[in-house]
DNA sequence: GTCGGCATCATCCAAAAGGTTGAGATTCAG
DNA sequence: CTGAATCTCAACCTTTTGGATGATGCCGAC
């Protein structure tokens, strides 16, 4: 029985590729899309089975939000996340949007073809080598931060000084350094370029 | 007349992608390599007119080095770089170790057939968005960092303190200060923070 | 041999960052 | 309504960082 599949990337080439490898007896690909909003409005004519999905799509809203947004949608395509990103708080967040399974570029063709029709049966399909990394994401979980803090954290990654995070976010220095002091807190640092660190890290900016 | 091209990317998905998209009357894939020690030897066998090159190749050496030994060899295959990345210190790097042209893989495959030609007429490539930065890169050269200063802002970026470094690198905490300084000077900057973030933007680190 | 670049270290001082404690205001769920 | 979380701010203090200046030894280029 042939799976339907349709691919969501923002780089022409890497859409070539997935067709000229995916499009087998088992594997029908129903159509391409170069951007989040065109895939949701793809999928909702075309209803694939498998949504294939890259993280990272360029302009538009991110392979996460659609996730989200393709789960929605009735009957729901199983959405398989390609990328070639390995970031812990990235697989954590498509998974928790709704995504069946979470594959890496570098893998074979083969392994794809077999997330994809895995997928399409309900299971969930996880690299090999990811796995044990997001069991232990969910055991050893980013303590969460607000929104207030993200942007605080953001803003220091840039290499502002809490001057000039008060300054963008019109609150005092006072306030900055009390949101500086839980973020540390969290996510057991002390000081801002360990944070800086560990935040890239893990992908939570 | 048709030009030679040896393909050279860690994702099969990509290579596959390449092949399905520039395989036309005008262009002949020769084969494919995944890693650069591989496409050294291919195209020391195969004798292409072109190799298209990933910068990022996973295991081994990186594009840049890859690059290099490609253009020693005899004859040497015009190098195109094709990648999704476009931070400044590797496009000159690129260019510095003989690559004729630098491509971004979100271009449309009637692009990288023309780079692929302009190549092998000997003529230079860049991505129309990449020409002015470049222009603008060599008129405003990142300053050269020496190798152990490099070392110190490569810490400096994981978020190491002063104490940690001088550590690490056996030294008293007044060298690495000493050499921070010069590294700010250099940069511009006045904070770690900022000369983290300069450095990962322009691809120093 | 001399000069310049590099790495090493030191001292002194000022500024920024970080830690602690506490507190007012708002919002939102139970 | 009450309590918890969040965002805001303040005062105080310690540590870290950054800036300025100068010194030593080494090495390679001229």
């Amino acid at each position: 029985m042939t799976t339907t599949v349709l691919l969501v990337d923002d780089h022409p080439v890497v859409r070539s590729g997935l067709r000229a490898v995916l499009d087998t007896d088992t594997v029908h690909v129903l159509g391409e899309a170069a951007t989040g909003e065109e895939a949701i409005t793809l999928a909702a004519h075309l209803h694939p089975d498998v949504v294939l999905c890259d993280l990272r799509l360029g302009a538009g809203i991110d392979g996460i939000q659609t996730t989200a947004a393709l789960r929605a949608l009735i009957p729901a395509p199983a959405v398989l996340i390609l990328t070639t990103f390995d970031r812990d708080a990235e697989i954590l967040g498509a998974i928790e949007a709704g995504a069946a399974g979470y594959l890496l570029k570098d893998v074979a063709p083969e392994v794809i073809i077999e997330g994809i029709h895995r997928a399409a049966k309900g299971d969930m399909f996880l690299a090999p080598d990811l796995a044990s990394r997001v069991l232990q994401g969910m055991r050893n979980p980013l303590p969460r931060l607000t929104d207030r803090e993200l942007e605080v954290l953001r803003l220091m990654s840039t290499g502002a000084a809490n001057r000039d995070i008060a300054r963008t976010l019109f609150v005092t220095e006072a306030t900055v350094k009390s949101h500086i002091a839980h973020i540390f807190t969290k996510l057991d640092v002390d000081s801002r370029s360990r944070a800086i660190h560990l935040a890239q890290e893990t992908g939570l900016i």
